[in-house]
RNA sequence: GGAGAGGUGGCAGAGCGGUCGAAUGCGGCGGUCUUGAAAACCGUUAUCUCGCAAGGGAUCUAGGGUUCGAAUCCCUACCUCUCCGCCA
């Protein structure tokens, strides 16, 4: 959420920024409704001020035992202005505070403006896999060993959903369980598993809703979402919660499955493991000061890109321009593996800075040691990393000229001792 | 699912219609004492918001209601705890 105060004094930035980030929103409306709002707001105070200045009055009179009849009755007039002027309050109140949940996060001034083609190429790691036949594709590496069922994970849930088997959902698991080990005992995380379920208030705190309402499961009796990525109940830990400044900077390092409706991506990576509903991911989540929150991101890149390292998989580092950032970052790095089955880049990675855009929406605040003033903390995720797209490039990467996998190095301790992946 | 209790400042906890934004304790900050520290003692210490300022206003889980006036009374929702039942 971006602070009211900021858009009313320095409009021209703020529509600068909505601009960049390709979102059309017309923040005179907003600016008109606050001003009336704090017109109303004034009379209201005034009138309010008189009663409680009466108020004191008539208690002293009763205390004393003295007529408070008139005194009484000229409050009741007064009390029925308040009332008058109650609903519209109310309805701008209600108008101000959507309309403010509704705008993005304003791109930070190192970003590129523009579209994803603006994307700006940062670093690469390695160089794509060059093989002496051609490569497959994850799909038929994986039907051929047998440990991944496609069919029937359709049949059991529906398109695009996984079914893991054999040493298929071995590698699945020591993945994950090597990277959260990596990232608590390497990189200072404190691991955390949370609940997959959260509530609208969770969901809205970290910017997925309202907006992204759609995107998401939703059981309606208890009104509880599936989580899109640990991000969400992870930075809500500390929601409505005043941080000491010595806790800061805090870490947290969760697995968690993530579910995804994909609405209106239909027909794009329909088949494999690329865009699927459910998805295993180690997500990185950290609490900062201010002050040191973009340093804070090029470690928590680092801390993404270290997984993929030890994997030796070939990567590219892209920083995200204006207008594919996703609504609450400020900036954005995504890390793209190189899949040479798909000959694609895969998205397995996006680390971003939220700046105070979650935490003012979520109310997360510290007490700075200087000023002594409540101050919003600084929120920033990445994936360390997002599975299904890892576990593509991992057979796609490893594959042998007869269609076996080699286990990466760093696994083979979570895959008791096995070296290889062979046919069934 | 049934019965009961409760949600108050950074935390614990009092207050149960009229100087209550809220006692007290802990914690924090400043000071006295000390070579330094601890202890002790003294002082201080909510947030948001409007306003150039002076100074207002709001906030005791949330939303309604009663009243001239609500942390305090009534209703609803949410959450927590205890007991019983069911259960991986």
């Amino acid at each position: 959420m971006l602070d009211i105060k900021l858009i009313r004094e320095n409009t021209d930035t703020v529509k600068a920024g909505l601009k960049a980030k390709n979102v059309n929103i017309d923040l005179d409306v907003l600016l008109e409704l606050d001003k009336k709002r704090r017109g109303i707001t004034q009379a209201v105070d005034a009138l309010r001020s008189q009663v409680n200045t009466a108020n004191e009055e008539i208690g002293l009179l009763i205390k004393e035992k003295k007529d408070a009849k008139e005194k009484i009755s000229a409050m009741k007039d007064i009390s029925r202005r308040i009332d008058d002027l109650q609903p519209d309050l109310k309805e701008l109140d209600e108008k101000i505070s959507t309309s403010l949940l509704m705008i993005p996060n304003l791109p930070h001034a190192s970003v590129p403006v523009g579209s994803p083609a603006n994307n700006q190429h940062i670093r690469s790691w390695g160089t794509p896999k060059e093989f002496d036949f051609k490569p497959k594709t994850h799909i038929e590496l994986a039907e051929a060993l047998d440990i991944i069922d496609f069919k029937r994970a359709t049949k059991i849930s529906g398109s695009n959903f996984i079914l893991y088997k054999g040493m298929g959902a071995r590698l699945e698991r020591a993945l994950y369980c090597w990277m959260l080990d990596l990232h608590t005992t390497q990189h200072a995380y404190t691991e955390i598993f949370p609940p997959f379920l959260v509530n609208a208030a969770s969901m809205t705190g970290t910017g997925q809703l309202p907006k992204m309402k759609d995107d998401m499961y939703h059981l309606s009796p208890e009104d509880l979402y599936l989580i899109p990525t640990a991000e969400v109940p992870v930075t809500n830990i500390h929601r409505d919660e005043m941080l000491s400044a010595e806790q800061l900077p805090i870490n947290y390092a969760a697995y968690t499955a993530c579910f995804r409706r994909e609405a209106g991506s239909y027909g794009k990576d329909t088949r494999g493991l690329v865009r699927v509903h459910q998805f295993d991911k180690v997500e990185l989540v950290k609490f900062v000061k201010p002050e040191s929150s973009y340093d804070e991101l090029e470690a928590l890149v680092g801390h993404a890109e270290k997984v993929l390292q030890l994997l030796n998989l070939p990567y590219r580092v892209l920083m995200l321009a204006s207008g594919d950032m996703s609504f609450a970052a400020a900036k954005c790095y995504d890390l793209e593996a190189h899949a040479p089955g798909l000959g694609n880049w895969l998205e397995v990675s996006s680390c971003s800075n939220f700046e105070d855009f979650q935490a003012r929406r979520a109310n997360i605040r510290y007490r700075d040691k200087e000023t002594k003033k409540p101050m919003f903390v600084h929120t920033l995720n990445g994936s360390g990393v997002a599975l299904a797209r890892t576990m593509v490039a991992i057979l796609e990467n490893y594959q042998t000229k007869t269609g076996e996998i080699m286990i990466p190095e760093p696994l083979r301790p979570y895959m008791g001792g096995l070296d290889m992946i062979i046919r069934p």
